[in-house]
DNA sequence: TTACAAATTGACTTTCTTTGACCAAATTTT
DNA sequence: AAAATTTGGTCAAAGAAAGTCAATTTGTAA
C-alpha cells in the first residue's frame, strides 16, 4: 500500500495543477521523498507517458532540469483522440498520410505542413534497415501532433 | 537553475541586435557577470558556433577585442550544402536545433516550421537506442530539408 | 503458493557547466 | 630593443545534473 510511485505521482500532479508545463528537479524530488534520483525517472515513464497525455524534455548538466509538458484534454478532441488513441503503436505511411490529409481538410494545418510532416515520416527518411519503422513513425507522428497541440494552446 | 552561460548568451544576443557584428570584451564581460574570462569563451563555443551562424575573430594585447561575426545565407545553396555535405550520416539533436535557429534568423522556415521539425526528431519521437537515433535524425532532417527545396523551387 | 508484473535500488554512464592554471599575442613603457 | 602589461586562447579537472540498465524485492492474481 501507498506505493512511493504513487505518492511522486501525486505529487507531481498537484504542482503541476493546470499549468502547461512545469520543471522538475530529479534530485531534489528524490531527496524530498528519499528514493533513489532514478525512480523519478521511473514514475515518469510509466506515469507520464504520451498515452496518458504528457511529454518531457531535460537537460543535464549544472542548471539541469526535466521539463514535463501537460496536453490539455478540452482544446483540440481530434487531435488529442489522434494521439491518446487513434494511432496507437503503429503507422503506415499511407495511413498518416490520409491522417494528413483531413487535418487539411479540417483547416487544422495547410499543406506546407502536410507536406513537411510527410517528408519526416516517409520512406525516404525512414530509410534504413528497421523492422519497426511503423512504429518510429507512430512516435513521430505523434510528437508532431502534440506540438500542435502545445502551440494552439499557446494562443 | 538559470545558468550563465544562458544568461550571458541572451546577453549577447540582445547587444548584437540586428546588426553584422559586435566588438566584446571578454574581460569587461568577465568581470561584468562575475565569472572567469573562460566563461566567455565557452559560451561564444557552445552557442554560437557556425551551423548556428556566428563566426569570431579576435585580437589580443591592448585594446583587444572578440568581433562576433552574424552570417547571414539566403541562398539555396546554404540548404544544399546541408544536406550533401555537412550533415553526414549523424545528427544530435542539440546540432539539429542549431542549423534550425539558424534557417529561421535566414528566414527559411518560421518559427512555427522549426518547431514542427523539432519535434519530428526530439528524444521523444525516436524512442530507440543512441547509435540508430543520430542516424534516423540525419536522414528525417535531410528529407524535410529536401522537401523545403523542392517547395521553394516550384514557386 | 506460485508465477508474473510492478516497483525499488544502486552502480555506472553521459552530458553540460564552471573554474582555474598556464599559454600566446599585441601593445605600452622604459 | 627589451621588459612589462594587457588582452585573449586552450585545455583539463571538478562539479552538477540527468539517463540507463539490470538485479533484487514486493505485491497480486490465478
Amino acid at each position: 500500500m501507498a506505493r512511493i510511485s504513487d505518492i511522486i505521482e501525486q505529487f507531481i500532479l498537484k504542482t503541476l495543477g493546470e499549468e502547461d508545463y512545469i520543471d522538475l528537479s530529479r534530485n531534489e524530488l528524490a531527496e524530498f521523498f528519499s528514493c533513489v534520483p532514478s525512480q523519478i525517472n521511473y514514475v515518469l515513464d510509466t506515469r507520464f507517458t504520451l498515452d496518458r497525455g504528457f511529454t518531457t524534455e531535460s537537460v543535464r548538466g549544472g542548471g539541469g532540469y526535466i521539463r514535463l509538458y501537460r496536453i490539455h484534454n478540452e482544446n483540440d478532441s481530434y487531435i488529442n483522440n489522434l494521439i491518446l488513441e487513434s494511432i496507437g503503436e503503429e503507422l503506415t505511411f499511407k495511413r498518416a498520410n490520409q491522417i494528413l490529409c483531413r487535418l487539411v481538410d479540417d483547416k487544422v494545418i495547410n499543406e506546407h505542413d502536410k507536406n513537411l510532416i510527410s517528408a519526416s515520416i516517409s520512406e525516404g527518411a525512414l530509410s534504413m534497415p528497421l523492422s519497426f519503422k511503423d512504429k518510429i513513425r507512430a512516435s513521430i507522428f505523434k510528437n508532431v501532433l502534440l506540438y500542435l497541440l502545445k502551440e494552439k494552446e499557446s494562443k
